[in-house]
DNA sequence: GACAAGGGAGACCGATCTGTCTCCTCTGGC
DNA sequence: GCCAGAGGAGACAGATCGGTCTCCCTTGTC
């Protein structure tokens, strides 16, 4: 559906600069120039709308994610593509991702912090993923299972914490300083 | 004022577990038994009530953290007392601390997106205070500049992305990782 | 005892919230 | 041409929002 789609790209757009429960339902109809009545046919309530941009932003972000690293040569480059995009995030040279305001499933998780939230669930699942796309790269670098492991939620964690660097304290190098340590991490189990 | 550290304190555990913009004024008065004529005597808005429920947890924050490290013999000890202090806050056996919804910091941050709001700014001063702490317990261990800049970040972004990692995917050993990451750089650069 | 100040309880204001409903128009299939 | 359904515009309901205001009771000071 077109209207639906309408929808939750403008609905994602307004939660993720101003946070979900900032936003109300009219905001939203406004800016997308479509009937509350076509919302609550496609949506049965306002949370619904928000677990629809959470599932449009794992899409979005896991398959530029997906396409920013499975071009390179080998396990190493991936990962670092992968900081390399985080930088083109940050710094709002992608316009595939932009603009930059954080990590949406962070603010989200936020803003529902219950665990057993669906919505958070749903947040969780994503990072899930993710650390899951990083652990196949791993393991075209290594054999060994639990260097496999430890390496890959090195490099996720570094990527969250460069995320939150990026956004709460404005440091837009952030991704390039994390690439350096995963480089540094990568480099000392390589060559021993 | 007594009336107004209870209102701060009963504001913050609010805004913490729920998010500041799920949370009323009503809700803080009825909770905190305090009535809407002294909330608005002592604080001019909400925007106020929340800048000082973020400065609240700023003091409160950091010199617990202050209070779990600076009784270490080095500075190598502080930075690891750092991270078995998160891994007592993530997993609420540090009652000082308890519960753990996260950092307020970042969540706060979510909400209040623009980097110019001054709220947004008081997340960033606290992060960059952070940072000085860890740079003081850095400059301890090594001497030239640009390493201690270097690690003092690194172990700023572990931090960071283990606790993300451990509020929105429920990772409650993510400190035990991190610091285990953190004495990895370390090492390598004690013993080359 | 008189009286000012602080604070509790809550009415009240206009705005906005989520969600429902009515009324009307447009469009596509027959 | 006919008619069902999608969707636009927006009134409406009941609740809650942030914030102001009045009324009244307590308490401390003289």
């Amino acid at each position: 559906m077109e209207r639906r789609e309408q929808l939750v790209s403008v609905a994602f757009g307004l939660f993720y600069r101003y946070g979900v429960h900032a936003i109300g339902i009219n905001r939203i109809i406004a800016e997308s120039g479509v009937a509350k009545k076509t919302l609550y046919h496609h949506f049965a309530s306002k949370e619904a709308l928000v677990a629809a941009t959470v599932d449009y932003r794992d899409r979005q972000f896991s398959s530029w994610i997906e396409g920013r690293t499975q071009g390179a040569p080998d396990g190493q480059s991936a990962i670092f593509a992968l900081f390399d995009a985080l930088d083109d995030w940050f710094n709002e040279r992608e316009t595939l991702i932009y603009p930059f305001h954080g990590c949406y499933f962070i603010n989200v998780s936020a803003e529902f912090s219950d665990s057993n939230h669906p919505v958070h669930q749903q947040c969780a699942s994503h990072k899930r993923a993710m650390l899951g796309l990083i652990n196949r790269y791993m393991s075209q670098i290594f054999v060994d299972e639990k260097t496999v492991n430890t390496l890959s939620e090195a490099v996720a964690t570094l990527k969250e914490g460069a995320t939150v660097q990026a956004h709460v304290m404005g440091d837009l190098a952030a991704a390039v300083k994390a690439k350096a340590i995963a480089e540094e991490l990568l480099r000392a189990r390589l060559e021993p």
